[in-house]
DNA sequence: AAAAGCTGCAACCGCTCTGCG
DNA sequence: CCGCAGAGCGGTTGCAGCTTT
C-alpha cells in the first residue's frame, strides 16, 4: 500500500516525530471518521467544493497520501490534492504539512548552536521574516524557526534579557543603515533592534512621564511616542522586556525567587538566612511603593508599617498573593533573574571567546563595601556551581580589567558575539552610529548604576547574606559550564570605581531628558532599597551582569525599570 | 501519587501578495 | 484596472508531555 512506500520515504520524519504520530497510526481508521471535520471555507480555496474537510493533527495515512501525491504531481497546486488524492484536507493544510513535516531533507530535532546563532543574526537583520530566514537554514522550516524564536523570546523575557547580543545589534544596525541608504529606508530589523536595545528606555521614560499617578502595573503603556515602533515592529510585549502581566503568578514567583541565589551568591555568604534578606528587601520595596511621594527620607529606617500584601517572604514564596496585586508584581519585576536561557548563554558564550567578554563587565562592577566583598567559594558552602561560575567570571573580569585600558575600542567585530557586554554594545553602538541615543542599554544601565550609586552607603552593619541552597536555583545547565579549574579560581576583587555616570552622562549630553527621569528613578530606587540594600544591589548588579555573560546585564537593569517607572513622579 | 502549571510544538487562522483573466 | 484564486506568511491557539507543588 501507499503506507509502505511512504514509510521509507519519511523514515527520518518518523524517527523524529512524536509519539502522537505513532498513536495516530493506530488510530488511523478511527481518525478518518471521527476527527473533527470542517468545511473547506476556512482554507480559502474552493477546492473542496463543499466537501467537508478534516482539521487537526495529521495521521500517518494522510501523510502517506500527501507524500504519494507530491511524488506523482510535484509540489504546488495544493488545492488539487484533495481532488486527485481524495485527501480530506484543504490545500493550505496540505502545503503546510508538506513544507513543515513531510518534504525531504527536513532537519528535525533541536537547532544546533550554529543554527541558533544564525537565526538570531537573521532575525536581527530581517525581523519576523520567518520564511526568508528559513531559506538561510537548509532543512529548517519557517514554522520551526518561528517557534524557536518565540520560545526564545519567552525565555529571554522571563530572564529579563535583551533579545540580541550586542554585536548582533550593532551589526544589524550598521547593515540596516547601509541598506536603508540603498533601499530608501526600508524599515527592517533595525526597528526591532531599536526596540530591543535602544527604544525600550524611551518607552520607560515616556511612560514614566505619562503616568503621573501610580501605575503599579501597566499592561499597556500609554502613547509610546517614538517608541511606538517597538510595539509595531514587535507585535506585542515579548519584545518589550516587561514581564507580561499575563504571566502566571506562580511562574513569576518562581522566577523572582530564582534571582535571589545569584544575588546572595555575589555577596558574602555568611550570616542570616537569605530569607531574612528577602523579607527585608521586600519590606523596603513594599514600603517604598506604598508610601506616597516623597519617599520616606530615611530609607534605612525599618519601620513596621504595614504594606498590604507584603507580609514577608513567605507570602511570596507560598504563592498566596493574588496576581492582581500589582505592587507585588512591581517589586518582583525589579528583581533580576538568573534564569538565563540555557541556550543563549551557552551559545553565545561558546561562539566566541568568553574571556574578553568579561572585561566589558568591568564597568558595572560596583564598589562593594569592604565588608561585602565576595568571598571565595570556600565561603559558599552551598554554592550551587552557578555561583562558582559567577565568581570565576568576576575574577576573570578583575584580571582582564588591567588590560582593558581602552574600552571604546571594543567596538566589536561582527562575529564576536559574546565579546562585549550589553553596556558596551550600547556604548559602541552609539559611538559608531552616532545617532541620538535611545538607550536601552544606556538608560537602563545608567539607571541601574544610578540607583546603585545613589544610595552609596555600605553594608556596614548589615549582616552578610547567606547563600542559598542549590534547591533554590532553578537549574539551567547550559548557562554556565563550570570546570574544576574554574571552581578553583580565586574570589573576585570587585572594582571600587563606580562608573555610574559613564552612561548617564552621555545621556545627559544627548539632551535626552533623561536627567529628570534619572533623578526621579535614582531617588526612588535609593529610597526603595535603602542604603544597605543598595549596596547589596551593587553586588547583585555585578553578579547578575557576570552571570548573564555581560550582555544581559542591561536588561537586568532594564528588568528593574518597569517597577521604577510605575512609581509616581515626584511632585 | 496526584493535581496544577508550564513548555514547546504542530496546526490553524486570517491577512497579504502575486499571477491571471 | 479590477476581481478572483492560489500561494505564502506571520500570529495565534490547542494540546501533549514534562515539571513543579
Amino acid at each position: 500500500m501507499v503506507l509502505t512506500c511512504w514509510w521509507g520515504f519519511v523514515h527520518d520524519y518518523k524517527e523524529m516525530s512524536h509519539t502522537k504520530n505513532e498513536r495516530e497510526d493506530v488510530m488511523f481508521s478511527k481518525d478518518q471518521t471521527e476527527s473533527p471535520l470542517v468545511d473547506d471555507d476556512n482554507c480559502g480555496g474552493g477546492a473542496g467544493g463543499g466537501v467537508v474537510l478534516k482539521k487537526g493533527p495529521w495521521t500517518s495515512a494522510e501523510d502517506a497520501i500527501l507524500i504519494d501525491y507530491v511524488k506523482k504531481h510535484g509540489e504546488g497546486n495544493w488545492n488539487a490534492v484533495q481532488k486527485h488524492s481524495g485527501l480530506l484536507r484543504c490545500g493550505k493544510s496540505c502545503r503546510l504539512r508538506w513544507a513543515n513535516h513531510l518534504r525531504p531533507n527536513l532537519k528535525k530535532g533541536a537547532f544546533t548552536q550554529e543554527e541558533e546563532q544564525l537565526i538570531i543574526e537573521l532575525h536581527a537583520k530581517m525581523g519576523n521574516k520567518w520564511a526568508r530566514m528559513a531559506s538561510h537554514l537548509p532543512g529548517r522550516t519557517d514554522n520551526e524557526i518561528k517557534n524557536y524564536w518565540n520560545t526564545r523570546i519567552k525565555r529571554r523575557q522571563r530572564a529579563g534579557l535583551p533579545l540580541y547580543p550586542p554585536e548582533v545589534c550593532l551589526q544589524a544596525k550598521q547593515e540596516s543603515h547601509s541598506s536603508s541608504a540603498v533601499n530608501g529606508g526600508d524599515r527592517g530589523p533595525h526597528d526591532i533592534l531599536q526596540n530591543n536595545s535602544y527604544e525600550i528606555p524611551d518607552v520607560i521614560f515616556d511612560s514614566l512621564k505619562a503616568n503621573q499617578s501610580v501605575l503599579p502595573y501597566v499592561p499597556e503603556l500609554p502613547d509610546l511616542s517614538a517608541s511606538s515602533m517597538l510595539m509595531k515592529g514587535l507585535g506585542s510585549s515579548p519584545y518589550c522586556g516587561f514581564i507580561s502581566p499575563t504571566i502566571h503568578r506562580q511562574k513569576r514567583l518562581r522566577e523572582s525567587t530564582a534571582f535571589f541565589p545569584s544575588y546572595t551568591g555575589a555577596v558574602k555568604s555568611e550570616g542570616p538566612l537569605f530569607e531574612q534578606f528577602q523579607d527585608d528587601m521586600l519590606d523596603k520595596a513594599a514600603r517604598s511603593f506604598e508610601l506616597p511621594f516623597p519617599i520616606e527620607p530615611d530609607p534605612t529606617a525599618k519601620n513596621s508599617q504595614s504594606f498590604g500584601v507584603f507580609l514577608g517572604s513567605h507570602a511570596i514564596s507560598n504563592g498566596n498573593f493574588s496576581a492582581s496585586e500589582p505592587t507585588l508584581e512591581a517589586v518582583k519585576l525589579e528583581l533580576p533573574s538568573l534564569q538565563y536561557p540555557e541556550t543563549e548563554l551557552g551559545n553565545w558564550g561558546t561562539l566566541s571567546c568568553p574571556p574578553p567578554l568579561l572585561e566589558n563587565v568591568d564597568a558595572f562592577i560596583q564598589s562593594p563595601p569592604p565588608t561585602s566583598g565576595v568571598e571565595s567559594d570556600s565561603l559558599l558552602p552551598r554554592n550551587s556551581g552557578l555561583l562558582d561560575a559567577l565568581l570565576h567570571e568576576a575574577k576573570t573580569l578583575s584580571s582582564a580589567k588591567n588590560h582593558a585600558s581602552d574600552k571604546s575600542s571594543n567596538s566589536s567585530t561582527p562575529g564576536d558575539i559574546a565579546e562585549s557586554s550589553n553596556f558596551n554594545i550600547c556604548e559602541t553602538d552609539r559611538e559608531n552610529c552616532g545617532e541620538p541615543l535611545s538607550p536601552v542599554g544606556h538608560s537602563a544601565t545608567s539607571l541601574f548604576s544610578e540607583c546603585i550609586s545613589a544610595s552609596g552607603s555600605s553594608l556596614d552593619g548589615q549582616p552578610p547574606i547567606e547563600t542559598f541552597t542549590e534547591s533554590h536555583v532553578k537549574s539551567e545547565p547550559a548557562d554556565l559550564v563550570l570546570t574544576p579549574e574554574i571552581q578553583k579560581e580565586t574570589p573576585i576583587q570587585l572594582d571600587s570605581n563606580c562608573p555610574d555616570n559613564l552612561f548617564a552622562s552621555n545621556w545627559l549630553d544627548q539632551g535626552s531628558g533623561f536627567d529628570k527621569d534619572q533623578t526621579i528613578m535614582t531617588d526612588a530606587i535609593a529610597s526603595l532599597l535603602g542604603d544597605d540594600l543598595s549596596s547589596e544591589y551593587k553586588n547583585m548588579a555585578a553578579a547578575t551582569s557576570i552571570s548573564s555573560q555581560a550582555w544581559g546585564l542591561g536588561s537586568c537593569a532594564w528588568n528593574n525599570m518597569p517597577a521604577v517607572c510605575q512609581m509616581p513622579e515626584l511632585p
